[in-house]
DNA sequence: CGCATTTTTGATTCTTATCAAGACGAGTGG
DNA sequence: CCACTCGTCTTGATAAGAATCAAAAATGCG
């Protein structure tokens, strides 16, 4: 387990920390923890460099050459990644927050892969008519409606208000959403002076207004944000 | 075979064509002969809903409430479409030109799906960072090497310009790239007078230049273009 | 407490969208 | 054969949304 090993330094955006992952040269250890901000490096070309999420938060990205970078997908708990799912020689995945990961045995859970890749290509779908398609607004209104699915806490809050810890950074979501990060700032506040959302961290988020959330998500007829 | 059958009207950009393959009821016949601006209609929720291009184009595309559209994928001769391999409830498939459908199946072709859907789920991440981080410019210079790849025309040209037929529609592109048809027109014309493209017709190009529109694509250091 | 990072906020610029005509081409019917 | 029409494409003027640039505020960490 080489973590800090120093790769890709060349871009600004791309943690120095770096976990090389091989499944094969793993012996019988079967999970991992993964600190946040490492890059997650699945080796060998087999199918058998896939992991399932136990808990924690990953990200996968790409890049352009000039540093440019585009958060794919943002994975929760129960989500599988690796050779069997992703073309990894084109798309790295980075840990978000402390994070635990199973290798799996893609044959004996073919099925799952399967499913897994099927997720993968729907969530795409979504993706690229949010970033082709929608406002900024709607952008970060999808997102945060997106992560509040995947990340809500058990919330013993009064109303049917869900809380979850936002581990994208105001960047992160930018890269994601095709935005740069004062925009995606601009628009949370806007939200929050709208009663949409809560917030008194910058990391832990509630959605006050599902509802109206989920209609300005899907491109509402347009109504002022203040 | 219905074709003709109005379907979705609501929206003016899907065409009023509209062809309902149900592989199923089909019987013996394995080949369809699809016109162009015809809504292709993959029923049945079972996998075997899924078909081969022998020669054409199809789009891929998906839909906002207000009628914003988001073309996924352009797909040409070889590819696979349908419920083995996309999820057909949430996005239609139109074509483009006349194209030649072969329904297939996906039990002896398993490796064939599967291939399929590693492809898909790979463009469509492509595509994300096209959509998400690219300038116009860029979009549309890597549109052009993308197509001129799926539908490169046997050239008896003196040098190794690929020439392609344009099977889509400014507005297509712009759907696709999630750009306006005006920016759209605007590039090709800046591309023609930078002697990257030749077009006489506006729907087939010659790259004229492919090492620069391929430096232009990846994010090349900006050089002006007239 | 002080430093580093992230976030917020403001002013300004720039890219691309929007709005608005024309131009071109293909097909239609007189 | 030639006006006429329709759809697509081109081109220009202007506007809007988001990016960029810049700096202050908040937060977290040692």
């Amino acid at each position: 387990m080489l973590n800090g090993t120093l790769l890709g330094a060349s871009s600004p955006v791309l943690p120095i920390d770096c976990l090389i992952l091989n499944p094969q040269a793993s012996g019988g250890t079967r999970l991992r923890l993964v600190t946040p901000g490492t890059t997650i490096i699945l080796q060998g070309i087999r199918r058998e460099a896939t992991v399932r999420i136990v808990e924690g938060c990953v990200c996968l990205f790409q890049q352009l050459a000039d540093g440019r970078r585009q958060i794919l997908d943002v994975l929760g708990a129960g989500r599988l990644f690796g050779n069997a799912v992703t073309d990894t020689t084109r798309c790295s995945a980075a840990a978000l927050t402390f994070t635990q990961l199973e290798t799996i045995d893609v044959d004996s859970e073919r099925k799952g892969v399967e499913d897994a890749l099927r997720l993968m290509l729907h969530r795409s779908h979504e993706h690229a008519i949010l970033l082709g398609r929608k406002t900024a607004a709607e952008k970060v209104a999808t997102a945060l409606l997106d992560l509040g699915q995947q990340f809500a806490r058990r919330s013993s809050d009064t109303r049917n208000a869900t809380t979850f810890t936002l581990y994208l950074t105001r960047a992160d979501l930018a890269d994601w959403l095709g935005l740069t990060l004062e925009t995606v700032s601009r628009c949370l506040h806007s939200f929050k002076r709208s009663g949409l959302i809560t917030f008194k961290h910058p990391e832990i988020i509630t959605i006050a207004d599902e509802d109206a959330l989920r209609l300005l998500a899907a491109g509402q007829p347009k109504r002022a944000l203040s």
